[in-house]
RNA sequence: GCGCCUGUAGCUCAGUUGGAUAGAGCAACUGCCUUCUAAGCAGUGGGCCAGGGGUUCGAAUCCCUUCAGGCGCACCA
């Protein structure tokens, strides 16, 4: 049965539509249907104090205020745990997301993906799952070696030796940086060194070094993981594991399979047939692995490693990946239902009204760093969440910043530090300490006003629009639920006091501010945005 | 050419998996601070839900189609 929140106040606290729908296999009018339950339901005790048939056949529930004033005690009660829905039940999930090359700086689009990975991370911790957050790092191949040599020649050049720079090379400033580093630190010890010499310095050098600011800037933006992995520990030798290693291990399996040939002087997947569109190359003519060698046993090793579900979060431009990867995790018979790829859309950076090209090879980019220097990770973060992951977004940095007084991130966080300055009020008269504990004896049925009545019910729509967002994947569900209570709240802050010389009622309204608290700032952390008490 | 995503108020975006009169923030305009934080509140205006067909009691939502924008289609990631 389909139970919703009915957008109209008019229409009562739930609504279904179960009549209308049953009207077609019963062969009866919706209305009548309608008619019938309700009367059968109103046989029984219920929480309801009114249930009415409307429109077409709607069958809308308003709540008796008694019920409403027990959910307010419980969640006061509870706290954090009558606001969790156990979901989960402890199953094992992998959420990978993030996982930038370390050839450059986080851009803007990594921080919508690490918003949105850490944000569903926590949603799903809190509705039971076992989480785990993986940063994947490719620190092997091809990008990584042009990475070294970028590095490699900007030493060689700054030190008097003026070699051409590689036209596919990275040209960020970056570079120059790490060269600077190099020197202080080995001084001219490379000079006039060929770089296939000593590319494995320059190339460990410098991606060790990317990776370092890469865990900076994300801790900077309040999103740490649980795990990284490395592509290039896949291509090594495990103790007692693999026997080549882990990549070539999962091909040999793929091999006894039946799913590897060999063609044009190279290997290949038949990831054709597993629904994608052709073959794919796992080992070059020169005889190198492609990045998706080390991805079949990447996602191999994640099969191995017991998750009930994985969940990669992609920016959207890789979307063309999705089809081999499921071909490979369907070689290694992984149902369908475990396996979710999240595509994160584009993100265009404005600035001053215009579009911000950004490209990491020629270096013309704007660091996540840099956006959140500026407008801040709250802000930032708040931005990114309060857009549908499958919709691209226009960030613009001027307006960021300018509307930051005005941003919807202050404008729920100040709900949250008003209250906490109603409290410090409190202290300061004979209120001691009443907003911060829980009380067993406050009678709520003085609440009679209808801002407090409207409050309380959105308090406790809280454990629903939390099912949905971790149901459907959707962290912004939170967010909008967020700016509705604050609005709610301001709104009763200005017309009510909470304080007053009448003993009951202040208590009461404490508790009912407390209870507001406790879920902007549970709703506040899973999106990962800080609930300040002052502002 | 093929595939994926998007098109909703002047702007940025929601729209509870097909429900009731399509919403919010910003911008614009009008009011509200000697009392718990004015980063706030109360109010006004603003729409061919890109266009066209279809499915049904009912469509912004599902199907087909056209148009527009973004992103992919490597022995690069």
């Amino acid at each position: 049965m389909d139970i919703e929140i009915p957008k109209s106040e008019a229409h009562g606290d739930l609504a279904t539509t179960i009549a209308m729908n049953l009207a077609r296999p019963l062969k009866k009018p919706p209305r009548k249907i309608a008619e019938e339950l309700v009367s059968e339901i109103k046989k029984y005790e219920s929480p309801f104090e009114k249930i009415d048939i409307a429109g077409a056949g709607f069958i809308n529930f308003t709540f008796k205020k008694e019920y409403l004033y027990k959910g307010l005690n419980r969640l006061l009660k509870e706290g954090y745990e009558f606001l969790k829905q156990d979901i989960g039940k402890g199953r094992k999930i992998q959420i990978e997301f993030v996982s930038a090359n370390p050839t450059g700086p986080l851009h803007i689009g990594h921080g919508r993906g690490a918003a949105y990975g850490n944000a569903l991370s926590n949603i799903l911790k809190a509705a039971g799952y076992n989480v785990q957050k993986e940063y994947y790092i490719n620190d092997a191949g091809m990008q990584v070696r042009l990475l070294g040599q970028s590095v490699y020649v900007r030493y060689q050049q700054l030190l008097g030796n003026d070699i051409p720079f590689p036209e596919e090379g990275y040209k960020g400033s970056y570079i120059e940086n790490i060269s600077e580093e190099i020197i202080k630190e080995v001084s001219n010890k490379y000079l006039d060194v060929s770089f296939g010499e000593c590319s494995e310095f320059f190339t460990d050098y410098a991606y060790k070094r990317m990776l370092a600011d890469i865990s900076k800037d994300l801790q900077d933006f309040g999103v740490t993981f649980d795990r990284w992995q490395s592509e290039k520990e896949l291509y090594q030798k495990t103790e007692g594991g693999a026997e080549e290693s882990i990549v070539q291990d999962a091909i040999d399996e793929l091999r006894v399979m039946g799913y590897i040939y060999e063609k044009d002087g190279a290997i290949w997947f038949r990831s054709t047939d597993f629904g994608d569109d052709k073959d794919r190359v796992i080992v070059k003519k020169d005889g190198e692995y492609t990045y998706f060698a080390s991805d079949i046993a990447y996602h191999k090793d994640k099969l191995d490693r017991g998750f009930d579900a994985i969940v990669n979060i992609w920016g959207a431009d890789h979307h063309g990946y999705i089809p081999r990867i499921r071909a490979v995790l369907r070689a290694f018979s992984l149902p369908e239902e475990k396996f979710k790829v999240i595509l994160i859309q584009m993100v265009t950076l404005l600035r001053h009204g215009s579009p911000v090209s950004m490209s990491k090879r020629a270096g013309e980019f704007i660091t996540l760093r840099e956006v959140v220097d500026e407008v801040g990770a709250d802000t930032t973060k708040f931005i990114f969440l309060t857009r549908r992951s499958e919709a691209s977004l226009d960030f613009d940095i001027d307006i960021a910043k300018e509307q930051s007084s005005e941003n919807p991130v202050f404008y729920v966080q100040y709900a949250f530090a008003r209250i906490a300055s109603i409290f410090r009020q409190a202290e300061k008269t004979d209120h001691r300490a009443q907003g911060t504990e829980h009380r067993q004896d406050v009678e709520f049925s003085v609440l009679k006003e209808n801002e407090e009545t409207l409050l309380i019910k959105k308090l406790l729509q809280y454990p629903i629009i939390f099912e949905g967002a971790a149901y459907a994947f959707e962290p912004h569900r939170i967010t909008y639920y967020l700016q509705e209570l604050a609005k709610l709240f301001h709104s009763y802050y200005n017309k009510h006091r909470v304080i007053s010389d009448e003993e009951a009622l202040t208590n009461a309204r404490l508790q009912l501010c407390r209870a507001v608290q406790i879920v902007l700032q549970e709703g506040l952390h899973m999106l990962g945005v800080s609930a300040p008490e002052r502002m």
